[in-house]
DNA sequence: AATGCTAGCAACCGCCATGCA
DNA sequence: ATGCATGGCGGTTGCTAGCAT
């Protein structure tokens, strides 16, 4: 195919927009629609090529975008969907509102990039995001769990701060005072059928060595569902699915007891 | 005050996917 | 089935403001 001359061969104009042009631009949209982006800017009258409108509109100058700083809810969204959708800023954008690939892009080369590097991955495994756009359902997977709370203020029955980590049995006996969350794995946005395909499993290498802040959880098979016990009301950690052809995905989270934590798709 | 450096961000470039004739 | 036009996406560039020297 025969590219099409670049818009300074044809005269028209680059660079940053004046008010001006975006003034043209809002009143031809808002009175005509966009339809056609290459034919756009010779009836609004600007001597852009239809990329350069187009790009405009969609970055910076529709109606829907949020303008302004990003909160840290919506930074850690961003990395837990790189986490799991990779370099797809228009996928990331996606899922939150009034935000632009392109301002996530930037947000994530100038800001969460630096935070991250602070940020340790709870394994020594490479974090690898899944880059292609199929989601077939795994057939096998293992889900990591590691907690980023202390033991400081474990009830009397729960182990001290330099206890050793907890066996399954010992977990068993502080249920009352435990958290039993929910995760509940989707594909697709369906649940899964059940979780016999999948392997729950404590990965000892994940651990870290150091008892104060590293937790132990323990999997209770029930029915359907997988559930998690923490001698805590409540727990931040992070949860890893690790899939059989070796891809992961890492979620923080906060849950509190009682929580159905859903993971996002993968 | 002048200069250099850096971070942040808007905009561009080139490639790819899709729809249509 | 093929070729073209167009839209969309991700990577990259380059301008600008703010800060340090």
């Amino acid at each position: 195919m025969v590219r099409a001359p670049c818009c300074e061969k044809m005269g028209l104009k680059k660079g940053p927009w004046t008010p001006e042009e975006d003034q043209i631009l809002i009143s031809y949209i808002q009175s005509n629609g966009h339809g056609n982006w290459r034919a756009l800017p010779k009836l609004a009258g600007l001597l852009r090529c239809g990329k350069s409108c187009r790009l405009r509109w969609t970055n910076y100058l529709r109606p829907d975008i949020k303008r302004g700083n990003f909160t840290r809810e919506e930074e850690d969204s961003i990395i837990q969907l790189h986490e799991m959708l990779g370099n797809r800023w228009s996928a990331i954008a996606a899922r939150l509102p009034g935000r632009t690939d392109n301002e996530i892009k930037n947000v994530w080369h100038t800001h969460l990039k630096k935070r991250l590097k602070d940020y340790q991955p709870p394994h020594n495994s490479k974090r690898q995001s899944k880059n292609n756009n199929d989601s077939k359902a795994p057939s096998t997977c293992q889900i990591t769990l590691k907690s980023s709370n202390n033991f400081s203020n474990i009830q009397e029955d729960g182990p001290g701060p330099n206890s050793p980590q907890l066996s399954s049995s010992e977990m068993s006996t502080v249920t009352a005072d435990s958290l039993a969350a929910t995760i509940c794995v989707t594909n697709d946005g369906d649940q899964m059928d059940s979780y016999e395909n999948f392997i729950p499993e404590i990965d000892e290498s994940f651990w870290t060595d150091d008892l104060s802040t590293a937790t132990n959880s323990n999997f209770d098979m029930t029915g359907e569902e997988l559930q998690l016990q923490f001698p805590q009301q409540s727990v931040e950690m992070d949860v890893g699915v690790k899939l059989e052809d070796d891809m992961d995905f890492w979620y923080n989270v906060f849950i509190k007891s009682g929580d159905l934590l859903e993971l996002p798709e993968f």
